[in-house]
DNA sequence: GTTGAGCCTCAACCTGGGTTCAGGTCAAGG
DNA sequence: CCTTGACCTGAACCCAGGTTGAGGCTCAAC
């Protein structure tokens, strides 16, 4: 079942990873080293679940280190769901924080858009450190 | 009554800022080169009023291009409200979009936490791009 | 007179997530 | 035979916002 045929390439474009990309996550952990013919990387089809699982999780805001971190859990045996919710633990603090400060930015910007000062350092929304 | 008289570490301590951030920033044109007194910078006491604008505006998310450009605006002669305005026209949509990414995020983390699954990669979390 | 603090410049380094480039290999097609 | 295209490696580069380090001055105190 698990043959190994597809080119770099082919990954790439099934999975809508660049190449270099695919080259990086392998060289950072993400991706296992794959079989070898005459020196180019033959990948067997589940490689595509997996990139569908980083950039889903890339774009849940993972960094790559967090991610490369819960695959290998999981390549361990560790259940899913245990690592999932060690990260949610970790993570959403960090989110919530995230959501807070571009939250306090934006009505700063709302009360900047309606700001009628001259000068800045007579503005209100400069004021104190 | 602006007579240059504090050090670069002085200013440093008065604003919370350091010294090399001080220097970079001068790099940057954010602020003035100031009077040098045998090679050493000497500053009047408005630079201090400076650093806390543009820390406030760090703190809000700006870049340092995005106040640089808006200070040097106002010490133009350009009227405060009216750059803010203009900026806040231009930000606003970024911060809102990021305030969404995040929230998205936070709420795949708190569905992740509730997650019973074996393997990521039989995961509704993961599924497709 | 020497020690030490604080200042100076310029250049290199850091993190993240890759991209790009130089230089080379290999197989297929015309 | 020659070209084209996909692949290989390793190193350098990109952005931001600084920090760190090397090597050197100067000023005041002791």
């Amino acid at each position: 079942m698990a043959e190994a045929t597809l080119s770099i390439g082919e990954v790439g474009r099934k999975a809508g990873v660049s190449v270099s990309a695919i080259r990086f996550y392998e060289r950072r952990g993400l991706l296992p080293q794959p079989e070898r013919v005459a020196g180019r990387r033959r990948y067997e089809h589940g490689v595509i679940g997996r990139l569908g699982i980083i950039s889903t999780a890339k774009r849940a805001g993972l960094s790559l280190a967090e991610i490369g971190a819960l695959l290998s859990e999981v390549d361990g045996g560790a259940p899913a769901h245990e690592q999932l919710r060690r990260l949610a633990t970790r993570k959403l603090p960090e989110v919530e924080a995230t959501i807070e400060r571009a939250q306090a930015t934006r009505g700063w910007l709302v009360a900047a858009g309606e700001c009628r000062c001259e000068t800045l350092a007579a503005c209100a929304l400069f004021d104190q450190g």
